[in-house]
RNA sequence: CGGGGUGUAGCGCAGUUGGUAGCGCACGUGGUUUGGGACCAUGGGGUCGGGAGUUCGAGUCUCUUCACCCCGACCA
């Protein structure tokens, strides 16, 4: 059969998923590398599924009181130096420019890794009174980081995402913003990209340079390791203090603000390709999908076929749904495995036999289950479909996921089930010893805590009294 | 940065003791086809990663350099 020889293409996902990825990443013509290495070109199959992402971020953003903004790529390279955690954590990924208009420039320039010191210097200018309080920002935008080794999507010099800056009078609220973003980042995740995803604290070696606290996404790949899909930083006034962020209060007093931050990446397109692929390559989900419905028309020679297809593709985009139709000249079988490779979720098949009996074939990508439905309301029996995708999806997700989370109250324990390709909850003493521990015997980290599940009597790692309970993780 | 590997057409590769640069796929054209990667005919496409050397002659041998991949280390 065919088929064989079109997987013989992408590798095999159960022995090799890092060659998987990069070949379907490659071949479903997301991305491709950029001239500079540990740069990636997003190709327009790719920049699409982002565009979707933006869009209903955007939404729930503006739902949370958040305006767009934009703040600049370079910046001075003493901004970094206020904040000593800050410039501690980032000094040694930032590229600088040290070079403009043919001269050597007084004071190097950094290509920003993230922008809390350009947007903290420029709230310290806007903000007055606490009447100019909260200042709730996000801005779009690329950021570099000069990471050691890259992969598409998970880890590239340069990306694009999404940062949201903030500023409070309080500390409750400034707190309360950064667990309502978590929030919202994980209402996103779980109900348009069918991601399901631990939420939590993560540790001090963990967690953002200069913040007081870190709160982190961590979605399953179908590998068993973690990939932090998102972050939401409770900055304290570590970075109104550094950038004199300062209000005049209800009670006169001058005060320093609170800040957060968070963000998401491009890196979420990862998430997904890892999270929801199969041997035949993509399985995006409806919400992100850039085409939701191919129509594929069969033995178009013999007429009227094409013509039926437009018809049926007219009727579905008038629905709202991203439908295609595909009148390449190529055979069917070609067209089925391409599409299939690229995830388009259905696929509606359509010839001489099916216009007579007034219907389509229908496949759905996640189940590759094909059946015969009426041509009759199409469009709603097509808009129900892909609802039903998107929640399986997701729960097909979390199963998978669920079975994967063991317990363990020992170091062997982690080891054993990390590597069984587990994540793992278990105690522990709060002390970056035992942390570190873990990295080297199990090459696993502390991905976020679980504190309110109730924390075990001992730690896993050295048998002190515990007091916290940790997901344990391989990661990217 | 350490260990290992690969560089020849867009992609995947072959190229023997040094002797005219090849194959498959893809691509162009004409035709026949089309319910799971069609077929026939014909055509185009190369500074063999770069530089230097040995030689009458280098894809092949020597030196050097660069790029990429894998495993570590590093990394929100």
């Amino acid at each position: 059969m065919s088929e064989k020889q079109f997987v013989k293409e992408i590798a095999d996902i159960n022995e090799n998923f890092t060659q998987w990825y990069t070949d379907v990443v490659l071949k479903t013509e997301l991305v491709d590398y950029g001239p500079v290495k540990g740069t990636m070109v997003i190709r327009p199959y790719g920049y699409a599924i982002w565009e979707n992402i933006q869009k209903d971020m955007d939404r729930r953003f503006k739902e949370a009181g958040s305006k767009n903004a934009y703040f600049p790529l370079l910046i001075p390279m003493s901004f970094f130096t206020k904040e000593a955690e800050h410039v501690e954590g980032f000094a040694p990924e930032v590229a600088v420019v040290t070079h403009a208009g043919g001269a050597k420039l007084e004071e190097p320039l950094a290509i920003r890794p993230t922008s809390e010191t350009v947007i903290g210097t420029m709230y310290s200018k806007w903000i007055q009174s606490y009447r100019d309080l909260p200042v709730i920002m996000n801005q779009w935008c690329n950021v570099m980081r000069w990471e050691k080794t890259t992969r598409p999507f998970l880890r590239t010099s340069e990306f694009l995402w999404q940062e949201g800056h903030t500023v409070h009078a309080t500390e409750e609220e400034a707190m309360e913003e950064t667990i309502k973003m978590l929030n919202v980042y994980k209402d996103f995740m779980e109900n348009t990209l069918a991601l399901p995803v631990f939420t939590g604290r993560k540790t001090e070696k963990e967690k953002f340079a200069g913040a007081v606290a870190t709160f982190g996404l961590e979605a399953m790949m179908l590998d068993g390791k973690s990939l932090q899909s998102g972050t939401s930083h409770y900055l304290g006034q570590n970075f109104s203090k550094a950038f004199d962020i300062k209000f005049l209060d209800k009670d006169s007093t001058l005060k320093h603000g609170y800040t957060t931050s968070w963000g998401t990446s491009t890196r979420m397109i990862g998430a997904i390709i890892m999270a929801h692929g199969d041997q035949r390559g993509l399985v995006l989900p409806p919400k992100v999908a850039p085409i939701q419905v191919v129509i594929v028309p069969i033995a178009v020679h013999k007429g009227g076929v094409i013509e039926k297809a437009k018809e049926l593709e007219s009727m579905l985009v008038k629905a709202g749904i991203r439908a295609e139709t595909d009148t390449r000249d190529m055979s069917p079988g070609w067209k089925f495995n391409e599409w299939e490779m690229k995830g388009v979720p259905v696929r509606i098949e359509i010839g001489p036999r099916d216009i007579e009996n007034n219907q389509v074939m229908v496949m759905r990508r996640d189940t590759l289950e094909k059946t015969a439905v009426s041509i009759d309301n199409l469009d709603k029996t097509i808009e129900e479909l892909l609802e039903v995708i998107q929640k399986e999806m997701f729960v097909k997700a979390k199963e998978r996921r669920d079975k994967k989370v063991v317990e363990a109250d020992t170091l062997d324990g982690i080891l054993s089930g990390v590597e069984a390709q587990n994540f793992v909850k278990a105690g522990w003493c709060g002390c970056r010893e035992c942390e570190d521990k873990v990295k080297e015997v199990a090459s696993a980290t502390a991905r976020v805590m679980c504190d309110e599940e109730g924390v075990p009597e001992k730690c896993a790692i050295c048998g002190k009294p515990a007091t916290h309970k940790v997901i344990f993780a391989r990661a990217y």
